[in-house]
DNA sequence: GTGAAAGCGCTAACAC
DNA sequence: GTGTTAGCGCTTTCAC
């Protein structure tokens, strides 16, 4: 590679500060031991020669990396690319660089990324999407996350995990209740589920939700069916074609995330399904375009880009005793494809 | 910051191996200058050993950066997050790492992340998302990414840019004409136009697209209202309400992205304007859910994923002697939102 | 409070 | 073909 423009170096603002090298590294880098007086100096100086810091200089010296690596399963998926638009949102208010990966919902490929963060030498690591029920599943990259920590690195998770770090956590639970409240009190009495692997926490959890609401009427969840297919748009479309074939007499369809009830709406208008004259459909999450489907999805609100920030900012604090938890809270959100059951 | 795990270092592979750190260096770096029998070695020891290069200590040495950054408006763009993951799929198929970043569609801030980028030594910049008109606009960014450029970073843009280096062009002309086309030929006569701003080179594309189609018919574009607003779902919705406030007329809105178009169909839905029956609408980039509207959004495709993989695939190349452009290719994909003109 | 100097882990001349 | 060595730009003891 050629010469690269030859940037300021601390040594130019240290001579032109008239300050030793040590100095200087002290004023820019905000540790005590210095003068408010020099460092003010020291500062201005840097700021007009237009001086910024080699990061890579500075990690190889032991310094601190203002870089973070968020994984995510997938950047196209909106659920993702809220959460990180709000991540990038707070780490460019910070002055600090994001690096994202996809994990593609594989626990090795997971483990992979999170190796490469920490070979980079990375500051701190966001982990979004779910977690698996199964703690042996994500074993590895627990183990790898609180090495990580251990030697000073920042860590939080989205959703639940079982590891023993800051965690921002969706409304999984008490929103599935919500909505499935919402499906219950219009009269629906034969529901189907359009799930993604059980094996996903985000799953397990809105199950345990609408479980909640079953239960608290006599019923339980083992009365219905629970379909599992990709937790996608397609996954969506290929329950719903189950739901249809094996239980048609279902009056509601939960599908478990937007992208699968966008799929179900799909597969339900192919079929000439009225919603919600036959069938009522929910999503969860509520990504942007819900409110423009027709019909207008009924969904919970999870504040995605909220919750990337949230991610961001504790990844950004000094790592506490305890592992801080904050969750989310959700809104239910009424629109169109749902309506009182008619049969 | 803790001490942060002892990694194994080149100079441990070196060791285990009985070679020099230098052959060492070679052998992994894939320099040339080594013995095939010895690098192999070198190689499985370091699998073995489960090295990983620490690209802090590489770049500061001056060696190549295995990182691109990626600028765009806003990751939560449907448009930017397919691209995005475009471009996630090949860095982590070749190994590199990609810094995102968002500009705001603000060229002053497009410009500050393209420093910071810069400062940070990274290997490559992708900057995705439409350039400006006037080139003054870009001017800075068009020098810093010039500098870096000459100083060994390589550089690719999507979109049309006043820079040259290589370049991804979405066919934003010809997929304008092929819409154009489909509605005119549809019968509509009084059209109008939903716009972000004409300061943008997608939007003047798009519209030079339109007019050429319009001028085979002894028209042009002067006498359709071109409603601009901004390049988003809201800014279809003002748009919409700004049309059939003053075009009311109108048999054909020809919105100039899906999101505007999407905020085009949520106003006319509330106005009760019956969309094909009373007015088509059409968008443009065919993003995931337009077939999921109801109406489906009649649109042309543009290869967004793809279009951010051979961005990628571009930066990751030798620089040619002259920028190289690669363009896009379209497919118009009519669905249920345009109808022949009724009136 | 400030400065001198020893590295951090690696690449790239430059010797051999 | 392989080894020796001088930095890359910074942080951080350790003296003063």
């Amino acid at each position: 590679m050629p010469e690269r423009r030859s940037a300021v170096r601390l040594a130019d603002v240290a001579e032109r500060a008239g300050v030793s090298i040590a100095t200087a590294s002290r004023s820019l880098s905000g540790s005590s031991g210095v003068s408010v007086r020099v460092a003010d100096h020291v500062r201005t100086v840097a700021l007009a020669l237009g001086y910024v810091v080699n990061p890579h200089a500075r990690s190889l010296a032991g310094g601190a990396t203002a870089s973070v690596g968020l994984i995510v399963h997938e950047i196209g998926d909106p659920y993702f690319s809220e959460i990180a638009s709000g991540v990038l949102r707070v780490a460019a208010r910070e002055g600090m660089t994001a690096q994202i990966c996809h994990s593609g919902r594989d626990p090795q490929t997971e483990l992979t990324q999170i190796r490469t963060l920490v070979a980079h030498r990375i500051g701190g690591i966001i982990v979004a999407g779910s977690g698996w029920v199964d703690p042996r599943v994500q074993a590895d990259a627990k183990a790898e996350l609180l090495s990580f920590r251990r030697s000073g690195g920042r860590v939080a998770v989205i959703g639940r995990h079982h590891v023993a770090v800051d965690a921002v956590l969706p409304d999984n639970q008490a929103g599935a209740r919500s909505v499935a409240e919402h499906v219950l009190a219009q009269g629906h009495r034969r529901i189907a589920i359009a799930a993604g692997s059980r094996r996903l926490t985000t799953i397990a959890d809105r199950l345990a939700g609408i479980d909640d609401v079953l239960r608290a009427r006599g019923r339980t969840l083992d009365e219905v069916p629970v379909v599992e297919a990709d937790f996608t748009r397609d996954g969506g479309k290929e329950a719903a074609a189950r739901i249809l074939a094996e239980h048609g007499d279902a009056t509601a369809i939960l599908a478990l995330n937007d992208a699968m009830a966008i799929g179900v709406l799909s597969t339900l208008r192919s079929a000439g399904v009225d919603v919600p004259g036959q069938v009522s459909v929910t999503g969860f999450d509520d990504v942007p375009v819900a409110e423009d489907l027709a019909p207008g999805l009924t969904t919970v609100r999870l504040p995605m880009a909220r919750m990337g920030e949230l991610a961001m900012t504790l990844a950004l604090k000094a790592p506490a005793a305890r592992p801080r938890r904050q969750t989310t809270g959700h809104t239910l959100v009424v629109r169109d494809s749902t309506g009182p059951a008619r049969r």
